[in-house]
DNA sequence: TAACGTCCGTGACTTTATCACAAAAGATTA
DNA sequence: TAATCTTTTGTGATAAAGTCACGGACGTTA
C-alpha cells in the first residue's frame, strides 16, 4: 500500500511523517471486477481514486438512461471527482465503471481534503488533475458539437482496438452507443453501413475492425 | 487597482508584502467594449482575468465557426483559461468577449503562477475555481446530450431577460444560436414557432418575451 | 427442444443540421 | 428621396441523428 502510494503521488516525498501516516491509514485497496460499478450508490463518498491495474471509464447518464463517457482512468491515473463531497463546488455526480478487472486504491475523501488544506504540493497537484480534466471534457464538447457521429464511432473502434491490443472490439452496440452519448440504434445504422464499405464484421456482442485504414480516413 | 485585487481575491490579505506587490505590479486594469473579444489573438497568453464590471462570455469555436458558451463570467467572477499557459495541463483555447462594456483587471500569468507555486492560500482557491468551472462544463454538457433545443432556447431567453431585467432580448437570431451551438436557421424555426404559440414577438435583432409561464413550462 | 433473456435489425416518424438562396429591414450614400 | 448595400431573417430541400415500437436472432439454461 505505502509503496503505491509513494510511487503513484509525486507529492508523497514531500509529505511530513505525520501525513504519511495519516494518508497511509486512510487508504484502502479496493477491487472491482469488469462491469462493476465503483460507486453503486450515488449518496457514497467515494474519495480520491489512484488506478493500480485495469481501467476505469468516467461517464455521466441521464434520467433517460443515456451515457456518454467523459475520459477514461488508466493504469497510474488519478481521479478526484468521486470525491465530489471534497470540493464545495463539484454539484455533478459522474459513475466509475471497470472496463478491466481493475484494482485501485482509495484515499478517504475528509484525509485527502485535509493535505491539500495544509499542503502546497498536495494542492498544486490537485489543480494540475483537474486542468486536465476540464480540458478533457471541454474538448470533448467540441467532439460531440462539430464531428459526425460515423467519424465519432470509427474513432472509438480504433481506439478500442488499441487499448485492448487486438483487433476485435468486444463491446455491444448498446456500449458503444454508451460511450458517444448516443442511442443504440444509431450505432446499429452506422455499424451496418462501416459493414457494406467492408470496414469491419459485426457479431453478437463484438466489432472486427477489418480495414484499419478505411476507419482512418472517416476523421482525418 | 489595490483595492480592486484586496476586495475579489479572497487570499489576498493572508499574502506577504512582497507577494502583495508582485501582485500590484503584475496587473493591470483593461477595458473591453460590448462586442468585443478579449484575447483576439489565439497565441496571446493573457493571465488571469476578474471582472469588475460588465459581463463576459466565455466560449468555443470550431473551424466551421460554430459556437458555443461554456459559461459567462459575471462582476467578481473570475477565469484562469485565458492564462492557458500557466497550465501545463490546458490543451484548449476558450475565447472571452464582452456581452457589456466590461472593466476587467488581468494579473500577468506568471505572477499568478508564481503565486499559485508558493501560496497554499492561492493554490486552494484555484482549486475552487477549477472545480466550480469543471461542474458547469460537465452540467452543459448534459443539457447538450439530453435536452431539445426549444427548451434550451427558452432557458436562454428567460436567462438573458432576467440577467439584462427586460422583456426584450436583444440578440440576433444568429447570436443566440451561438450561445447554444446550434445553427441560425434551426433557431429561426424554433423561434418561429415560439410565436406561432403566443410566447414571443419577434423583431430584427431582439426577441420580446410575451408570455413567461409558457417559457417557463418549456423545461419543467 | 423449449423457454428465456440479451442483443440486434428495421420501419416510421420527429428533431436537428446543412446548404442554397431569397426576402426584408436598416443603414448608407448619391 | 431614391438607390444601393449590408445585415438579418425566412424557407425549401435534403441529410444526419434521435425516438418509438416491434420483431427476430442468438446463446444459455432447464
Amino acid at each position: 500500500m505505502i509503496n503505491v502510494l509513494e510511487d503513484y503521488l509525486p507529492f508523497f516525498k514531500g509529505l511530513s511523517k505525520e501525513q504519511k501516516d495519516k494518508l497511509v491509514n486512510g487508504s484502502y485497496t479496493a477491487i472491482c471486477t469488469k462491469g462493476k460499478n465503483l460507486r453503486p450508490h450515488k449518496e457514497d463518498c467515494l474519495g480520491f481514486v489512484i488506478v493500480k491495474s485495469g481501467r476505469l471509464r468516467v461517464y455521466i447518464t441521464s434520467d433517460q438512461g443515456r451515457e456518454i463517457t467523459l475520459y477514461r482512468l488508466l493504469q497510474r491515473d488519478m481521479c478526484l471527482f468521486a470525491a465530489s463531497c471534497t470540493m464545495s463546488n463539484i454539484q455533478f455526480d459522474v459513475m466509475l465503471e471497470a472496463e478491466e478487472d481493475t484494482e485501485a486504491v482509495i484515499i478517504s475523501p475528509c484525509v485527502y481534503k485535509e493535505l491539500m488544506d495544509t499542503s502546497l504540493a498536495v494542492a498544486k497537484y490537485t489543480n494540475e488533475l483537474l486542468s486536465q480534466r476540464l480540458s478533457e471534457v471541454i474538448w470533448l464538447m467540441d467532439r460531440v458539437l462539430n464531428e459526425r457521429l460515423d467519424s465519432r464511432l470509427a474513432s472509438l473502434l480504433l481506439e478500442e482496438s488499441s487499448l485492448n491490443d487486438s483487433d476485435t472490439v468486444f463491446l455491444t452496440q448498446e456500449q458503444l452507443a454508451n460511450h458517444l452519448g448516443t442511442a443504440r440504434e444509431v450505432v446499429t445504422r452506422i455499424l451496418k453501413k462501416f459493414h457494406s464499405d467492408g470496414l469491419v464484421n459485426l457479431k453478437r456482442g463484438s466489432v472486427e475492425l477489418i480495414n484499419r485504414d478505411g476507419l482512418n480516413e472517416m476523421f482525418v
